[in-house]
DNA sequence: ACGGTAATGGCACCCGGTGCCACCGACAAC
DNA sequence: GTTGTCGGTGGCACCGGGTGCCATTACCGT
């Protein structure tokens, strides 16, 4: 059994990582715990992560070519931000069974600094795909102001709508994502006064 | 002549950090140069800073300081998103002397991904200072959805406007910001087609 | 059984960051 | 001037994340 990434090594590392930095904070876990946790050695642990920081993200790049599909799928249809808000709700979409283990990331990526600090460069990946398809709609490119704010902005609102959910999760988590970008949307009208 | 952070030994290394960083690159220059190019040791430069990253940030806290200081002077009058947009514009209003200097911060900053990842941290000072400020206004706890949402839009907002900025410089600073603002608070009316 | 291929793990190394301590220059008291 | 204190300094050893290199191991097709 070797010759694939060997039994369900990396899913038994990424729950390990999940479950010692949870219980005790990821910059107070060290590599070798999380890969003895695994039965792997360290050096193996740094080929399924590139850091550290990436055993917490599952399949994230998977979620990034979802939300890219959703929106090249959508083609020209309806208008440009709401079928960016909708491709971000429909891609948070997740099915009641992975809510814990999603809490459990998120928890841990806005909540530990480093984890935070991190995030900015796998959330990059999304701001690029989004920036891009509005540059398809609007004729811009992908670097000029407008894409880059949409994208920006959006990824700023589900964010938010991430911590909301984190802090009280009765309401579920896609209401909080149209909650937020309704109110961006709408340009923020109860801060009109 | 100690006693004193000696000499302009932490100007020195500030500037030894931008020039080594921007000339060959933030991950390919060691805190070991930085420190020697100052003329001081490795352990008086991780004095100065915490990371190698704050070495890039000048008086960061005092520019937190002072938008702070301008949100909380306004009192509560006027609407709440322009105010905190109108604070963001007069607080990132550089005389011209000080131009080249933030463009070599900001290049850096936006452009290594290192850096980049660092900054999550020390924006998230400056969106705290927001939404404190929107949660008084509008009676919510900071950790709300509206306050954290209108911290992060905007921010992300200005980050863009100086992402924009830095690819051409032609138009001034605050007339991206403005732009960004203006795009935000309306809704994106260019995108409702 | 055999050779190729790919995952593995050990090792040495680099670098960022820190705790500890010895040193030294400034200054005050006497 | 001597003494003592204080604070910035720098050397040193150490830890932890991450990497290049190489030998080993396990699977696979033939």
């Amino acid at each position: 059994m070797a010759a694939q990434p060997r039994d369900g090594a990396r899913s038994r590392a990424e729950r390990a990582a999940l479950d010692l930095f949870t219980s005790r904070g990821f910059e107070h876990v060290t590599s070798d715990e999380v890969a003895d946790s695994a039965g792997i050695s360290r050096r193996t642990f740094f080929r399924y992560f590139a850091t550290k920081a990436d055993a917490v993200w599952g399949d994230f790049a998977g979620h990034v070519a979802r939300l890219e599909q959703l929106l090249t799928a959508t083609g020209d249809a309806g208008p440009v931000l709401a079928t960016v808000c909708a491709a971000y709700v429909e891609v948070n979409d997740y099915p009641d069974a992975e809510l814990p283990l999603l809490r459990e990331r998120m928890q841990l990526i806005l909540a530990e600094p480093a984890l935070l600090a991190h995030s900015q460069l796998r959330f990059a990946e999304v701001d690029l795909v989004v920036a891009r398809y509005v540059a398809r709609r609007t004729g811009d490119t992908p670097t000029a102001l407008v894409p880059r704010l949409v994208a920006a902005t959006t990824r700023a609102a589900a964010t938010t709508a991430f911590e909301a959910w984190l802090t009280d999760a009765r309401t579920p988590l896609t209401q909080y994502l149209h909650q937020a970008f309704d109110e961006m949307a709408a340009g923020f009208p109860g801060l009109r006064r």
